[in-house]
DNA sequence: TCGTGTCGCGCC
DNA sequence: AAAGGGCGCGACACGA
């Protein structure tokens, strides 16, 4: 059963219970938004899902109401999915013209200022159309697609998703702004007045000056740095670390120090901790399906999934509570080896070490060299070791290789191609085609050619890791509902947050916030699911998803 | 003074 | 030792 909510114009909101099919069952309930999370609870016993435009809109008052919901429908997440994926490019919904159910759709106007037009891009009105009609013509493409049950499972995971990420905002990630001070004054000094530099990052500012005799030299300054370094004969074309690491000279490791801790300065600093942290949570902004493989992005100052291995030392369990932290060993390889049904490189998967399992084959041979070849393969690696070692991992794993590179030849054509899943990769845009076109005109030059070229690769190094990326993201999906289930089969009647939950996601790692005594079970939980992920994408296929636990008291403790 | 583009770097 | 994919953000640089 499916229970969809509208918001009327006049602010009250319609709550339609609808059959598979989206036709409407009994007489909808006209509620206003105070009884809307009574209304929710009240139908919540019959478990089911809820159709609605946007989860992070209608849930989170829900939870601020003390509501939760078991399923949802997020339409417009499952919009952007079936409106590219090749499995429902026959749909209706498919053709349709741009609308507010795609995110950031933008019309273009002519606006009419005396005598002159104006060409201007707005936004769309947004939420012109009804939530069920939309799910109505969402039901149709699914049922029509190539593969209805590959195509539901991801919406399906995706919508999860879109709760989990609500949940983990609501609940927030236990920060202990005292210890973050702390982290900041032993590495910076104490926090300084605003406007001046901490002393400890004062000191290493002064002896990079003198170690290149630039007095008043400011090294955040890619332009001025550059300058500096070249008065010192030092040649180098940009001022990035690794490219600074090279370099022999006793101004350098001052310089790279003074890089380390600005950044931690300006994006993990006092500022941050201000405008982040409050009432001892850390409430980061997720957006489910927010990057185009499908991983999530993260808004707002906080950068969640950026969230340095220096300061993770601050997030800390409740007192009497454990954080348990999962994260899934060598997950896109295992993907590839999943996805490509590679006999080699699934039998390197069933290891718990994968990377040393591909030295043990005789593939390569250091455990360096295989993650190397493998990320090279995944990300399209042409040159340095990594290019060196494709023609090796080729003969080792034809099947494997031969799917990424499928996918790379894909690419460069301007086709799109397509997760296990079913979410399909976008077009090239204008300009790419133009460039293309160019290139086989009468009038092409060397330059031209030598151009499309470079850019047809590049699309294709894109498609190359479209696929492994967002095949992995579907499975962190897929683990990321189970546990979810899992915790609440555990937490029974108890309160999102006085239960075992989730607190962080990071593209392949999940944090459990839960009662010491249930640590070990939460592990269990989060061990199952991962199979169960593995189980659910691929049927009982011969790779193994193992994870990596721990249950610490601080997330600085898992490695 | 503002908005926009580039660089560099954090995470996966 | 080095260069392939995806992000977000802060600081700087530059032009309006």
């Amino acid at each position: 059963m499916y229970a969809a909510l509208s918001s009327q114009p006049d602010g009250t909101v319609l709550v339609t219970t609808l059959d598979d099919e989206g036709s409407t069952i009994g007489q909808p309930q006209i509620v206003d938004g105070r009884s809307l999370p009574a209304a929710v609870a009240g139908l919540e016993p019959q478990h089911p899902r809820w159709v609605w435009d946007d989860t992070s809109r209608w849930y989170s008052a829900l939870l601020d109401a003390g509501v939760r919901v078991e399923r949802c429908v997020d339409l417009r997440l499952s919009h952007a999915i079936l409106r590219r994926s090749e499995l429902t490019a026959a749909s209706e919904l498919a053709g349709l013209p741009l609308s507010s159910w795609d995110r950031g759709a933008i019309e273009s106007v002519e606006v009419a200022a005396g005598d002159v037009l104006f060409d201007l891009d707005r936004p769309m009105e947004s939420a012109a159309e009804d939530p069920l009609e939309e799910f109505r013509m969402q039901r149709k493409a699914i049922a029509s697609a190539t593969d209805p049950g590959r195509i539901g499972l991801l919406l399906a995971a995706e919508s999860a998703g879109a709760l989990v990420a609500a949940e983990m905002q609501f609940a927030g990630l236990p920060w202990r702004a005292d210890l973050h001070d702390e982290i900041l004054a032993s590495n910076l000094g104490p926090r300084p007045k605003p406007g001046q530099r901490p002393v400890l990052l004062e000191e290493v500012l002064e002896r990079v000056r003198e170690a290149f005799d630039a007095p008043e030299l400011n090294p955040d300054s890619p332009a001025e740095l550059l300058k500096a370094l070249s008065r010192a004969g030092i040649v180098v074309t940009s001022t990035r670390s690794w490219e600074l690491k090279k370099i022999e000279h006793p101004g350098i490791p001052p310089l790279l120090e003074y890089k380390k801790l600005a950044r931690l300065l300006s994006a993990n600093g006092w500022q941050w901790l201000d405008v982040n942290v409050r009432g001892g949570r850390f409430y980061p902004d997720y957006v489910p399906g927010g990057v185009v493989t499908g991983r999530w992005a993260s808004k707002g100052g906080g950068g969640a999934l950026q969230l340095p291995k220096q300061v993770r030392a601050a997030v800390v369990a409740d007192d009497g509570w454990k954080l348990v932290v999962a994260d899934a060993s060598q997950l896109e390889p295992r993907i590839l080896a999943a996805l490509s049904g590679d006999r080699g490189m699934a039998e390197a998967g069933r290891s718990k070490d994968m990377y040393a399992a591909i030295v043990a084959s005789g593939a390569v041979a250091t455990r360096d060299q295989a993650k190397v070849a493998m990320l090279g393969a995944m990300y399209g690696a042409t040159t340095g070791e990594s290019g060196r070692l494709m023609p090796k991992l080729t003969r080792a794993y034809p099947q494997a290789i031969a799917l990424v590179e499928m996918a790379a030849r894909a690419g460069e054509r301007g086709e799109i191609v397509t997760t296990r899943l079913g979410r399909s990769s976008p077009l090239p845009g204008e300009g790419w085609r133009e460039i293309q076109g160019d290139a086989y005109g009468e009038a092409a030059t060397d330059a031209d050619q030598k151009r499309a070229r470079s850019q047809a690769r590049g699309w294709g190094r894109f498609t190359r890791n479209f696929v492994v990326q967002g095949s992995a993201a579907e499975w962190a999906l897929c683990w990321m509902a189970t546990v979810r289930h899992g915790l609440n089969e555990m937490a029974g009647t108890a309160w999102l947050t006085d239960a075992p939950h989730l607190v962080f996601f990071m593209h392949d790692e999940l944090v459990v916030h839960c009662p010491a005594d249930v640590a070990a079970e939460v592990e269990r939980t989060l061990r199952d699911s991962a199979a169960q992920a593995g189980r659910l994408m691929f049927g009982e296929l011969p790779v193994e998803f193992p994870l990596s636990v721990a249950i610490v008291d601080n997330y600085g403790q898992a490695k």
